[in-house]
DNA sequence: TTTGAAATAAATGCTAG
DNA sequence: CTAGCATTTATTTCAAA
């Protein structure tokens, strides 16, 4: 289920001081850094630093920690990004279609977009053959898709955020 | 740097068995699960698990574990994708300009696509403003770059990924 | 490869500055 | 908000199956 506007608990615009951004930094590099050695890199001491980690987290600042896969090592190595364009924007049928985009499988991230397209389906998948097959099948299959184009995705790399400058 | 194909310490296309499985599905949920939760969960012992997980980081199926941010309250709330299309596609025009995308600041991802456009960078910015200022200073200010086309994204989700079928 | 149990290391709770 | 120390919990190691 999407909510699509609905209020949820937004994390509140948080005043994050040096020490703050140096935490977020290092467990944004490094997930499962233990808390002694986030403490001797940011200067404080291991009970300050629990103390500010579980702040970060309870604030909505971390949201989550996961682990970052191989999707060439777990067979899915093509990537391609799917335009969507809807033929009705009528509301239940946008919230109703990004639901169903989310559940794709193979489905990275979907992004709802303004502008040419209205969604744009980032999927890694087996095959050229099997991302035909998913977008038949899941995608150009609801009435209300008026429209895809796809894109091979040759390479993807990460940016430098938000948290350097 | 970036490498446009120079061939590096690409995982093996590991044999995974259902515990392998199992386990990165659950890092993938929750990176910082404790190894005991994480063996009871997929019915090992602990030290098994351990070793699984170990092994998983090793060949390069767990490629890192991060943390996850909230940028609004990060303060760059705002975020767009930026088309980026290329005047020459001489090698090391590419190249270069991919470098300095990746090091945008409010960079999340670059991908290098095939198609319409060439890149599609994804930003998160302080402000429609901050958003023209990065692309007027940080994209078309070089001279390979033809044309960008800017599309504001509503909303983010994340797809139910490769491991669930 | 898997395991349990011992040894090492880390996180948490409590106290106080 | 910070730090030190004691307690609880987690990870690593290793011999054995």
């Amino acid at each position: 289920m999407s909510e699509l506007s609905s209020k949820k608990p937004q994390a509140a615009p948080a005043s994050l001081d040096g020490t703050d951004l140096a935490i977020l930094a290092a467990l944004v590099e490094d997930g499962r850094m233990t808390n002694a050695a986030l403490a001797a890199r940011v200067g404080v001491a291991e009970s300050t630093c629990a103390y500010r980690v579980r702040a970060l987290r309870q604030s909505g600042v971390i949201v989550s920690v996961n682990a970052r896969l191989n999707l060439g090592a777990l067979g899915h190595p093509i990537h391609a990004i799917v335009k969507v364009r809807l033929g009705s924007h009528n509301r239940e049928h946008v919230r109703n279609l990004y639901d169903k985009l989310v559940a794709v499988p193979g489905a990275l991230t979907v992004l709802h977009v303004g502008g040419d397209d209205d969604f744009l389906l980032h999927v890694a998948v087996e095959s050229p053959e099997k991302l035909r097959d998913l977008i038949l099948e899941h995608v150009t299959i609801y009435p209300v898709v008026q429209r895809t184009e796809t894109q091979l995705v040759f390479e993807v790399r990460e940016g430098r955020g938000v948290l350097s400058p």
